[in-house]
DNA sequence: CTGAAAGCGCTTACAG
DNA sequence: CTGAAAGCGCTTACAG
């Protein structure tokens, strides 16, 4: 079932079915019957036919380091929104955190499947700078700031500080940090310095011993702050660079005897589902992941229909959480 | 930059190209020539041109309700670990709960984009039904029983009836139910039936007095015992359908001043990341979602190579894993 | 307003 | 082992 076929069940010319699908300079008449043809045969046109004479795909790639991961999920809802009604599908390519695989997709994406990317990497390497120097469809970079190319991304950096600052305010003098590596620009990097910043604006004492970088994982925060325990050093604030990271540091705490928020004040970044419905609930901040999504897929539409020339960074801000992990612990418990 | 521009540039003809591409019915000699060009142009055949010729796009389109749910998001992972070392991509479809949504996008990949499918639908409708019957190409139902089509599901009876026979053994002889709607097969249906049963096997009178509809977040769980609470009704066990229930649920029994476990033994279904990390740390069901991620992969592949030739159901097993909340609570906090 | 023709880039019988 | 030819289904100048 092909154009030409309904071309002949409706007495016309392939060109003109093709017409009144696309631009439509089909008198009434032809209209009408093609109309019922096409309603009676249920014909869609093949895309990978329109795909090769159009060299349009309505496709836009997404490149994730891992689905399973609540910020990342609200990325993708937010893309999927923005493209709702539009006339794009997502082709979504999940990397696992293997960057070997997201420069294959990269590459895969350069020639196939897709009109446009938009990547979100944990890692910004040489590697993806020299690939996207001269890529040939547009990119943007979902949650992380690298100048130079189109990217959306939280101020990660302003998130820590307001977090850390309010620990600070909370009365808190010797503020611990569990962070991740710095390669990651965003949750490592940025949070860090804002952590710095705000140590320095409230005139404490940035301290080395109380820093340790860990992973993503409940786990990894478990274990970050036994050691830290272990280690005899004293603190009496936490910042964690992830939810997940402060929820394991909590459930350690806890075990050992130390109380949040009484002896230890505890925030973090994120502001994921649980973190309302822990106990004590989580002081964290709120990045609007969902909001990243929408921006990268609408700039990436701007780079589409040619209404965006000059590449460009959109920068998001944050909203602090305040709840019990820093302020108090409510009466039901003791 | 094409397939007869990389043939003019070996001096052999598109065929030879095209032959060395695919089945390499080619002498040595050629093949170093054209490996070479290939090399040096980076030249990569155009899908849309190679999907047109073949009838084949090595694409499976998945369909999801919500892609930022655990359960999902470690279907996709499961998929797409399956098809790592094919030759198929994912093209993900987020439904955002819309039936509407699902439905449209089985009519759009039923002429377009894809191979085949991989459904996740919450609910399975009578307009779903109709649809597949006269289906195209291969679909398979990830997580859901549907007799009579292509599947691949947990056993939700099974395990809400292990979760429930737990509590009862662990001394509970009112146990509650906070579940999702019977529309549901797996979490709604399954689970209550399970739970039925479970009772039933130990003896204990079943009371729809202490049970509750309630939705998949955790403030309905906690809405959701409130009332409960609020009836007057007394209870000495909980169960309910998902994790995020509990996690809401067992919230406002703390505020509301009943211990978990000593005064309420809670479990659900789900074994999220979070439930090990709680407090106290979650009872629950651990459902092999990566696995029928991967299952449901393998399951279409078969149907798309051919050797699987007949419909198939699969259903896969679970594991209960006791914690906390409906044994002992730590010394730490008391 | 409409149709015949050409062409998008690829692959695969077919003939040699 | 290799190349010329035909064709996958669509769209868009072009001529009328």
């Amino acid at each position: 079932m092909n154009i030409s076929d309904i071309a002949k069940m409706a007495g016309v010319s392939p060109s003109t079915v093709s017409r009144y699908l696309n631009n439509g300079y089909v008198s009434e008449e032809k209209k009408r019957v093609i109309r019922k043809v096409i309603d009676e045969t249920g014909y869609a046109p093949l895309t990978s036919a329109q795909n090769l004479r159009n060299r349009k795909m309505n496709v836009i790639g997404v490149i994730v380091p891992k689905i399973s991961s609540e910020s990342i999920s609200h990325i993708v809802d937010g893309i999927t929104d923005r493209l709702r009604d539009t006339d794009y599908q997502i082709f979504l390519a999940n990397t696992d955190n293997n960057v070997k695989k997201e420069i294959e997709y990269l590459e895969l994406f350069e020639n196939n499947f897709v009109d446009g990317v938009i990547l979100s990497a944990t890692d910004f390497t040489a590697k993806h700078r020299q690939i996207l120097k001269r890529y040939n469809k547009p990119v943007v970079i979902a949650s992380q700031n690298v100048p130079g190319f189109p990217c959306v991304y939280n101020d990660d950096e302003e998130a820590a500080y307001n977090a850390v600052t309010h620990l600070a305010q909370q009365g808190a003098g010797h503020i611990a940090y569990l962070g991740v590596m710095e390669e990651d620009l965003s949750a490592g990097h940025g949070r860090h310095m804002g952590y710095l910043r705000a140590l320095a604006d409230a005139g404490l004492e940035a301290d080395k011993n109380l820093e340790k970088i860990v992973d993503f994982t409940i786990y990894s925060g478990y274990n970050g702050i036994q050691e830290l325990i272990d280690s005899g050093e004293k603190f009496d604030g936490l910042f964690c660079a992830t939810d997940n990271i402060a929820i394991g540091a909590i459930n350690c705490m806890r075990y050992s005897g130390l109380k949040v928020p009484d002896d230890v004040k505890t925030a973090a970044v994120g502001d994921s589902v649980v973190s309302k419905a822990l106990f004590p609930s989580l002081t964290t901040v709120h990045l609007y992941y969902d909001e990243i999504g929408r921006e990268s897929a609408d700039m990436i539409l701007g780079f589409l229909d040619g209404t965006a020339k000059s590449t460009r960074q959109l920068k998001l801000s944050s909203e602090l959480c305040v709840r019990e992990s820093s302020t108090f612990m409510p009466d039901a418990v003791s």
